[in-house]
DNA sequence: TGCAAGCTCAAAGCAAGCCTTATAGTTGTT
DNA sequence: AACAACTATAAGGCTTGCTTTGAGCTTGCA
């Protein structure tokens, strides 16, 4: 069987004239040159080389895998740069799935963050909420999975086959018409904290499927059925809904953080909800640099929205 | 470094989607898969495969090495088989270099009973006497040379760098017009022999330069100088001069083997004078299976040609 | 639910391959 | 004639590769 080490040494012979110095210039020592062609004449069953006085020659054999030789090595060496391009994350591509507040926030952030320093690298966004985002990632539909999770309520370790980054916790507050009895300022909580039980006879907004389910749930925990009468995943609509004074909102801060909330009024939840939001990939993944390296900056991103975010 | 079994284990992989069934495909057991894979990740720095829960999955730089490896691997293979046809005689090209009787003699023998059986091989002839085929044979200009040396003059060991495979012995014989005093019969050495000093009177008609030389010491060292008024490296010629009476001729009997022979008459020369037609190729080349078949070959035309030779 | 089969990984033992050093033999050069 | 350069060979050490064995895990079937 033909190796790519026996091609490297015939080249060396072949183009230098002798062992010796095809030894100095592959870095080994003569015999090891002797050796390697032995064994590839042994390989290919007739000679390659024929030591004349002066000097190494190629026979008709060794000529033509000489030709073969220096196609095989640049395509070995051009796979090996292309590889080393997406290692090095000078070349290839990412692909993330986030849930909608997570792309408009972390993942503008982190991408812009990571385009300016690898500005080579594609990356691509998908949306899909946690249950079909974590799906997507195990049947290899992208690298990268934005998620949540609500602690309190889910079977802890949710995705007990995948590698959990946390990425920031994030807050429930309540969303309130502006000029509503409970409302407080409009561009952080002001008013006082409300309680869920306070809310028991609005009409309610509701967001994504999943929100909704543990909204509910929340609700029920504190005595009530909240009446949803509104339920859309477009939080911009959410608050424009609940501006029109239709309905109030318990909405995760983070899906605010982007939104223009003129008209509505922000108010704090006790006891306080938090949804863990978090990045997932798979485990081997991890030592992908371009996955290290988004999941990092996903890290910084998360840190400095935290920030950002409507205070506690 | 990537090597070709690195890549003949990803393709493996790729192809089969499972590290054991690849294992079964390549003839090894999986943990061997399982170690190469390992080790050409850390070759090329970046993961390549994802274990995913059902079977295997590439990661983008995985598919990206496999894109290069298909075709790498048939660039080998290719390679390999255009080898393995040039070592089966399926292919490729033999360099003869000959004196011109034989040329004429042994040469198309050998090749035609070559050919019969290799009909791919390409065989080229070019004529040349012995000192300069030895030099072509060593400067790489062909694989085999013929040539022939005088024993009784020649220092022995007349190529001791080279691989000598004697074919036949020569013997050089007279030559004269029919009707001559000496003569015989045309087909054959029917006369009496006749010894050197009695054509110390003739004229003269000598082949080629190394004949000549060699002549010439023979005539001396039986006292007399021939006195030579043609000389050439046509043989035909010299067959046609002494034919026509314009002299006499020691020629070896294989130059005569080939040639009409009218109007001329062949006598046996006493003490008999030999040369040895012999093989030459370089010591390496005898493993070249198209030079050790050739060989083969032209051992068998000797043994052929010797029994038609003008006899003893 | 329990069991069997298949797959993967990790560790250990063994064999093979590769490289090195050292030596001898040649050839061409000073 | 001595020297320098080159190659082939042998022996030793070391890395690598493969296999075996055992364990953990998931899947499929009873």
């Amino acid at each position: 069987m033909i190796e790519a080490r026996h091609l490297r040494v015939l080249r060396a012979v072949a183009h230098t004239g002798s062992f010796s110095a095809a030894a100095r210039q592959l870095g080994c020592t003569q015999p090891a040159v002797s050796q390697q062609v032995k064994a590839l004449e042994q390989a290919v069953g007739t000679p390659l080389v024929v030591r004349v006085k002066r000097g190494m020659r190629m026979t008709e054999a060794g000529e033509v895998l000489i030709r073969h030789a220096t196609g095989i090595l640049a395509s070995l060496d051009a796979a090996a740069e292309e590889v080393a391009a997406i290692a090095g994350l000078r070349a290839g591509r990412l692909r993330l799935v986030s849930f909608p507040s997570g792309s408009s926030t972390l993942v503008p952030v982190a991408v812009a963050d990571l385009r300016a320093v690898h500005p080579e690298l594609r990356v691509s966004l998908v949306e899909a909420e946690p249950p079909d985002s974590a799906k997507m990632l195990r049947e290899g539909d992208c690298e990268i999975a934005l998620a949540f999770r609500y602690p309190d309520t889910d079977d802890e370790p949710r995705w007990p086959d995948l590698v959990v980054r946390p990425l920031l916790t994030d807050l429930l507050v309540g969303l309130v018409p502006a000029g509503h009895r409970l409302a407080g300022g409009s561009d952080g909580p002001t008013g006082r904290p409300v309680r869920l039980p306070d809310l028991a006879d609005e009409q309610w907004i509701a967001g994504c499927p999943q929100c909704r389910h543990h909204l509910v749930e929340a609700c029920e925990r504190s005595g009530f059925t909240p009446r949803i009468d509104f339920a859309t995943d477009d939080y911009p609509a959410v608050v424009g809904l609940v501006a029109a004074g239709l309905g109030v909102a318990v909405l995760p801060a983070l899906t605010l953080s982007a939104l223009h909330r003129t008209g509505v009024s922000i108010v704090d939840v006790v006891p306080a909800v938090r949804r863990e939001v978090v990045a997932l990939t798979l485990p081997d993944l991890v030592n992908v640099p371009a996955v290290d390296m988004m999941l990092g900056r996903l890290t910084r991103a998360a840190v400095r929205t935290r920030s950002h975010l409507v205070r506690r």
